[in-house]
DNA sequence: TAGCTTCTTGTCAGTTCGACAGGAAGTGCT
DNA sequence: AGCACTTCCTGTCGAACTGACAAGAAGCTA
């Protein structure tokens, strides 16, 4: 495999969060302003390096959540690895991205580390004239990207709702994510379909404005059978390619 | 974020590959007998370090995928990282894991580097009495499921068929990797009926014992719809769970 | 009580799905 | 050739599901 004489080059390791909220029915993205040198002032995923070589990755990863975003019991999941020779400045840097997936939060995130956090739409943040430090556009597009298609089959859209939440809440986040539109009368019968996706939670009620809605929560299942289809159902607004 | 002072710790950095293909119509990985100290003898997921400090991952598993197991132009698709801090006694190694699917090969892998590489039937591979080497028996698990939900919306299944293939073929990749048994003719509907997954190639023909079998080759696009949603369909044999 | 809002239950026609029958097109044997 | 056998492929039928839409239920405000 190798001869003796050598020796494995070494690395440093770092994590990049990917933290995805609903706000004002918007799909957002938690950035950071850098306050270090390389791309320092540009917005940047949070993240960071390993602290010490016992520490594991995914332990890293809930503590930049933490200390960067104030942060913690929040779905998070592996992404992807980014680890392309030239992409950091400071020496070959190996980045492990993780998906997170957090409620409406009260505000703009407390006791954060960083100079300044900020919720930022995806859109704004994957338009083209946002910039973004190191490769964390395609990073975020990368964790949208696994967002739009882990809703189709998982159950990852209550990781986006309160511990309770009503069935149109849970639509709002299909339709922010996959951004269509969906009509509310079928998306019961579906929701209510697949089996331990949801279940009621107590007759309560709440809002402020119509009928009160019932309340539910996560169900027992991460799969979902039958999957939630994206059949392509653009919203009131212009033509809007279907593209693949 | 840290102090000028600190500086962040060297980790070592490795690939592994599941390489999975289909042998007797079931799901086979490849395992080599390791020729090296750490758990030499016991078998393990081919895969090496890398090889210097500006190697690209990606191009090192591709490396690896060729020295080892003697495979070039493979679907190759990252699948996670593995870097519990005590998975390999000779320091923190931080494996990053791919999948790769494979056409059915001529012959047990030839030109091969490693002392022994042999097909292994996933099934045996991930019995309680195999052993492997590392945290190995948990990524060929990740990757097996991986395989498995990816047939589901992606043309992935194309990837363990020749260039050309018969739709017959085409199933037998999917009651091989899903484990179940599907109804041929209804098969053919719903492979036919997804738009983009597969093409007809010519009016050609083949086999040898039954009625000639028109040729397809994979499709344009990679995401299904329909999507090839798997009802639980049991083989002929007993009751098997359907668990989540 | 009327009017507004939002939630929830239905209905209906078109489509898809799973189970199954039967014809089409090769090979090999007598 | 004729027949048995194999595999491929096209159809059919009732059940289940889907998308479009109507109408009732249950709260608030005026």
């Amino acid at each position: 495999m190798f001869d003796d004489s050598w020796e494995p080059p070494a690395i440093l390791l770092a994590v990049d969060l990917v933290i995805l909220t609903l706000r004002d029915s918007r799909l957002h993205v938690l950035l950071i302003e850098r306050g270090i040198e390389p791309h320092r002032g540009t917005l940047a995923l949070p993240g960071g390096f390993l602290r010490d070589a016992n520490e594991d990755i995914e332990d890293a990863a809930r503590r930049e959540l933490n200390e960067e975003a104030g942060l913690a019991d929040v779905h998070l999941e592996p992404l992807n690895v980014y680890g392309e020779p030239g992409r950091d400045p400071r020496g070959r840097v190996v980045s492990v991205a993780y998906l997170a997936i957090t409620p409406r939060l009260p505000e703009p995130v407390a006791g954060t580390d960083a100079v300044r956090a900020c919720w930022t739409s995806v859109e704004d943040a994957l338009s083209s004239d946002a910039e973004l430090a190191f490769d964390h556009r395609r990073i975020v597009a990368d964790g949208v990207e696994r967002a739009r298609t882990k809703l189709e089959h998982t159950a990852l859209a209550t990781a986006f709702c309160g511990e309770t939440f009503t069935i149109s809440e849970l639509q709002q986040v299909y339709e922010a994510v996959w951004g269509i539109q969906l009509d509310p009368r079928n998306f019961y019968r579906k929701v209510q379909g697949a089996r331990g996706f949801i279940v009621a939670d107590g007759p309560l009620r709440r809002t402020a404005n119509g009928r009160p809605a019932r309340l539910f929560r996560a169900g027992p299942d991460q799969v979902l059978y039958p999957p939630m289809v994206r059949t392509a159902h653009v919203a009131p607004q212009g033509p809007n390619g279907s593209a693949n």
